[in-house]
DNA sequence: TAATTGTTTAACAAAATTGTTAACATGGCA
DNA sequence: TGCCATGTTAACAATTTTGTTAAACAATTA
C-alpha cells in the first residue's frame, strides 16, 4: 500500500478543486478545469473521488465549518459585552482576510440549496439557534443594566455580521470602485478591525 | 407584422428568464427550465433571442441598472448629510424588498466576471467614481464642522452599504437561523429601514 | 380565399461536460 | 528479477445542454 504516496496527490486535488469550486460555485465549474489547475488527467478525479457531487461536499463541508466557526467562535467564549464584540469583529475579519471568496462562495451555495444550511449545520453539530438566543439574552440584559442602547438583538446581530461580513463578499466590487489593489484592499480590512468595532461601540453606547 | 402580439410573449419569455437567471446564475440557469417556466418551447427562446448569452445580457443590464441606480440614486440629493442617510437606508432597503435575489445575483455575476462592472457601468453612464469622491468630501466637512465624529469615508460608505444590502444577500441563512418565513422577514427588514438609520447616526454623531 | 408573414413546435444535430474502461507506468517487495 | 498493487493516462461512451431546421399553425392582408 503506498499510502504515502497517494496523499499528497489528494491533497493536490482537494487544493485545485477548492480554488475552482469557490471561485465558480458548483454549476460554473468544470471537472476538466480542475485538473489543469491540478496538472493531472480528469479520469483522476474520478479515480480519487467518485464524481463531481462527492467533491463538492467534502470541500463544502470544510468551507462550511470554517466559515461558521469563524462566525460562531467568538460567540462563546464568557467575556463582557463589549470586549466580546471587539473579539467577534476581530476574529471575523481575520478568517475572511485569510480566506479570499470564502464566504462569497458558502452564501452562494447555501442559497442555491438553503437545506444544506440544515443538512451540514447538523452534520458538523452546530446549533445557530442556541446561540441566537443566548445573543438576545445577553443584549437585554445589557439593555437592562444600562451598559448599552435599546435595540433589537437580532437588529444588532445582523449589523455586526453585515458589516463584518459584506465588503468580503462585495471585494470585485469595492475593488473597482475605489480603485484598490489587493494589497490596499488588506490594508483597508485590517485598519478595519478597529473602525467597525468603534463605530459599533459607537452606535450602541449609550 | 403581428407586432402587437409579439410583444407579450418576449415579455412573458423575459420575465420567465428573470426568475431562473436570478435563482441559478449563468452557469446555473437552464434554457429548458426557463423554457418551462414561460410554458412554451425552448426553440422559442432562440427565435426571439439568439442564445442563452444574449438572453441574459439584456437581463443582466436591468438587474445592473436597478441596482446600482438603487444604491446611487439617493447618494445625489442635496440634502443636509444626516438626512441623506436617512433616504439612502431608506431607499435602498425598500429597492431590495421588492426585489428578491437581485443583490445576490448581481454581486455573484460581477464577482465571476469583474469586468462587466466596467463595461455595464459605462455603457449606463454612471460614474462610482465621482460619486465616492464627492461622499468623502462631504464626510470631511462635516467631520470639520463637528457635525460627525472622525471617520473614514471608505469605512463608513462600507458600514452603510453593508447594514443596509447584505441581510438581503445572506437572506436564506438569517431565515433558516432564525425561523423567519417570508412574511416575518420583510416585517424586520421593514423595521430596518429605522433601526439601521439609527444604529448609523449614533455610531457617527459626536 | 389565397398568399404572405410571423409564431410555435417537434425532431434533429452539435457541442460541451461528465463518467468509464482498459491499457500502461511505477515503485515496493517476495 | 518479476510480480503485485496502486497510480496515471488516453480513448471511449453516456449524458446533458445548447442550438438549428423544417414543417405545421395562426393571423393578417390583398
Amino acid at each position: 500500500m503506498a499510502k504515502t504516496d497517494s496523499k499528497p496527490s489528494e491533497e493536490l486535488i482537494l487544493n485545485a478543486a477548492v480554488k475552482v469550486f469557490t471561485r465558480k460555485g458548483y454549476s460554473g465549474a468544470r471537472m476538466e478545469e480542475i485538473a489543469k489547475e491540478a496538472g493531472i488527467n480528469r479520469a483522476l478525479l474520478h479515480y480519487y473521488f467518485r464524481d463531481k457531487e462527492t467533491m463538492f461536499n467534502i470541500i463544502f463541508e470544510t468551507k462550511f465549518k470554517e466559515f461558521f466557526t469563524g462566525i460562531f467562535g467568538a460567540f462563546q467564549s464568557d467575556v463582557p459585552f463589549l470586549e466580546k464584540i471587539k473579539s467577534i469583529v476581530d476574529h471575523e475579519i481575520t478568517v475572511l482576510t485569510k480566506h479570499p471568496g470564502l464566504a462569497r462562495f458558502v452564501i452562494m451555495e447555501i442559497a442555491q440549496q438553503p437545506d444544506r444550511l440544515i443538512q451540514f449545520g447538523q452534520k458538523l453539530g452546530l446549533n445557530p439557534r442556541t446561540m441566537l438566543k443566548h445573543f438576545q439574552k445577553e443584549v437585554q440584559q445589557n439593555v437592562q443594566q444600562g451598559e448599552i442602547r435599546p435595540i433589537d438583538g437580532r437588529q444588532l446581530l445582523m449589523n455586526i455580521i453585515s458589516i463584518c461580513i459584506y465588503p468580503f463578499v462585495a471585494k470585485p466590487i469595492i475593488k473597482t470602485m475605489m480603485q484598490m489593489d489587493e494589497n490596499t484592499f488588506m490594508d483597508l480590512m485590517e485598519k478595519r478591525k478597529n473602525d467597525a468595532y468603534e463605530f459599533i461601540i459607537n452606535a450602541i453606547r449609550p
